[in-house]
DNA sequence: GCATATAGGACTAAAATAGTACTACTTAAG
DNA sequence: CTTAAGTAGTACTATTTTAGTCCTATATGC
């Protein structure tokens, strides 16, 4: 159903990785080699971490980035932020003029508060769970209530 | 930040008009006129939503579409699997051998988790709130109580 | 001043989405 | 029993988005 882009995921792996030693500087062709991910794409996904301030980078020999704040201040929306741009859930409420109907036209606003709703979700969500960090696994409010969940699919 | 696609924007616009009127049949064509959306395109939404039982369909003269249940028993996460179909969040899970490093593997495991919490909220609202027809506005207990709320940034 | 690193932007390729067209099947009316 | 009106299914094409690469500029330490 929901997709997010592969970008953001491996955004996710690079950030674990600096999270597993918040002290230490990474440049992006260390980070590369430990994530397998190409080294131009890590390159360019830090430098996306780095505007919104998610890392701290150095320049110059010896350089290299670090996690910006402890990981437990970082959460799921705030990756998705960085790497896919606040983008809200349908495009209706941008030019939201010729909608079609007027009595259809709530549609996209109802939208709008299920993306309120998804986004508070994963700012329950730090990258210290994300990482498996944190030992205890995630918990989140909404899963304590029985529901009528269909599918559980996995793999 | 997370995006739905048109069709699944065009299909709830669409069954929102249906829900307006749950007694009366529609053409495709007739659809596509009162929502502005193309006839292929109304057509093609209203098989996939066929397939999943979101409408009932009568063929042949004066045939058309109807829905397949109250308004109130559909969900938005029922809207999204019937367009969009169960996709996860992350592509990690189904091919997930060679993700790179085992700390890191745990990511994928994680996103999994947000993405049935993200799953969870959607089921809590009903066609009949995107509709705008309930008249409450949407009601979701994940934004009643205080979370543990890491970061308050809203947009 | 030179080697090593990030910063930023432009560009290319690939994949997913959106949209269209065509053919077959079903039903009601004449 | 033939015809018109409608859905069902599938295959195809175009467009847009996403992913990935490369190049140039800038900063830092030796």
């Amino acid at each position: 159903m929901l997709r997010i882009s592969k970008l953001t995921d491996y955004g996710t792996v690079i950030l674990a990785r600096l999270a597993a030693a918040p002290e230490q500087r990474f440049t992006a062709a260390q980070l590369a080699g430990l994530t397998r991910v190409a080294v131009p794409t890590v390159s360019k996904l830090l430098k996306l971490l780095h505007r919104h301030e998610l890392v701290e980078s150095t320049r110059g020999l010896h350089g290299g980035y670090r996690l910006g704040r402890p990981a437990a201040q970082i959460s799921a929306a705030d990756i998705l932020d960085a790497i896919e741009g606040p983008v809200a859930l349908t495009e209706c409420a941008r030019h939201a003029h010729h909608c079609g109907i007027e009595s259809t036209c709530g549609v996209g606003r109802a939208w709008q508060k299920v993306n309120i709703a998804l986004r508070r979700t994963m700012q329950e969500v730090s990258l210290l769970d994300l990482a498996g960090l944190s030992g205890q696994p995630i918990h989140f409010h909404s899963l304590e209530r029985p529901t009528r969940d269909k599918r559980g699919a996995a793999s």
